[in-house]
DNA sequence: GTCTATAGAGTGATAGAC
DNA sequence: GTCTATCACTCTATAGAC
């Protein structure tokens, strides 16, 4: 067998990089040839069910990430206040500080969300739950009742602080919000 | 002359309901004329400029209605606590308690945003001055300096609630945020 | 020979422009 | 409705590893 041009998870990421700039309707089938260097039959021969497949699987990369890197620490810590400080250092890592959007968030506001359903509510109840579990822990004020609130509007805060970053190009509201809502999450434990 | 089957607005309104649902790039002309009922040679007569001129008379079309409805009342309002209550119910019916999604957050977020830069920026620069100005006469704690960061991160609050609602298919994580950012606005009103 | 990864011409369908 | 360009996708062919 011939060595691949390209690992499959480095085919994966770059194909999300082109969803991410033209939406998954936008992406077509030669710019993700032009990104990846591969032909449409290595594409095919790859992801045989196409486009659907390549978004499921850049979808699942993307779970995989946040599934190791932000939802796993914020059920295991012992120290919810240290849990939250990583969870925002590993979002500012990934969101490089506002200027990469969230994909999943972009796929949920039109008809791809219908295409990709269970991925896109997955990511974001695994990651308020995830969250609520940490702020419950931390003894949020009346803990357990008010955490999934407080866990949904952060998340929520997230997304809205990316969409406003891209819509005013400037990753400063991103890193300013971020630093908000850090503040608003560190009071809420006691 | 014939009367036409539909008025301009009309369009305009029509149009807009396929770019939420299809986003602007999965947007086809087939689309808009079967949600219009306009063939395709009513469309080149009506926007010339195809697609593009579609896009801009929608953007331009909503930043009107906020203008009047949202932006122009928190000017001009005497007491910051009825204009703020008056911008989230505005919110609250436009946006159909989180069933209806932003349409300028939703072409913020990819390549559609270079396309129509600077509408999708008015858009959230005059919300967010609108709010901080509410905010800062209301006499928020130490005001002018921290109005436009609370009206930051309002808007993206809002941004953000939509994109969870329809992400997880819940119009009652809309309503909730909603609610808990009236209470943060207000509590930040001395 | 089989199998996997590659490339790309060629398919019908459909896009946006007019 | 007509146009051409481009779409997602198929298919054939090639290479080299086993």
């Amino acid at each position: 067998m011939p060595a691949a041009l390209l690992s499959r998870e480095d085919a994966i990421t770059r194909i999300a990089e082109v969803f991410r700039e033209h939406g998954f309707a936008g992406s077509s089938l030669s710019a993700i040839t032009e990104a990846t260097g591969l032909g449409k039959g290595s594409l095919y021969n790859h992801f045989p069910g196409g486009k659907d497949q390549m978004g499921a699987e850049v979808l699942a990369h993307i779970d995989g990430w946040f599934e190791t890197q932000v939802y796993a620490p914020l059920r295991q810590s012992d120290d919810p206040r240290v849990a939250i400080t990583a969870m925002f250092d590993a979002v500012d890592a990934y969101f490089r500080s506002g200027r990469r959007i969230c994909l999943v968030g972009a796929f949920a506001l039109d008809a791809t969300r219908d295409r990709f359903a269970a991925a896109v509510q997955g990511y974001f109840t695994h990651w308020i739950d995830a969250l609520a579990l940490a702020l419950a822990a931390g003894g949020a004020a009346d803990a357990l009742a008010h955490a999934h609130v407080l866990a949904e509007s952060a998340v929520a805060g997230i997304q809205g602080a990316l969409t406003l970053s891209r819509a005013l190009n400037d990753p400063a509201v991103f890193m300013r919000q971020m630093q908000e809502m850090r503040a608003r999450l560190n009071a809420a434990l006691a």
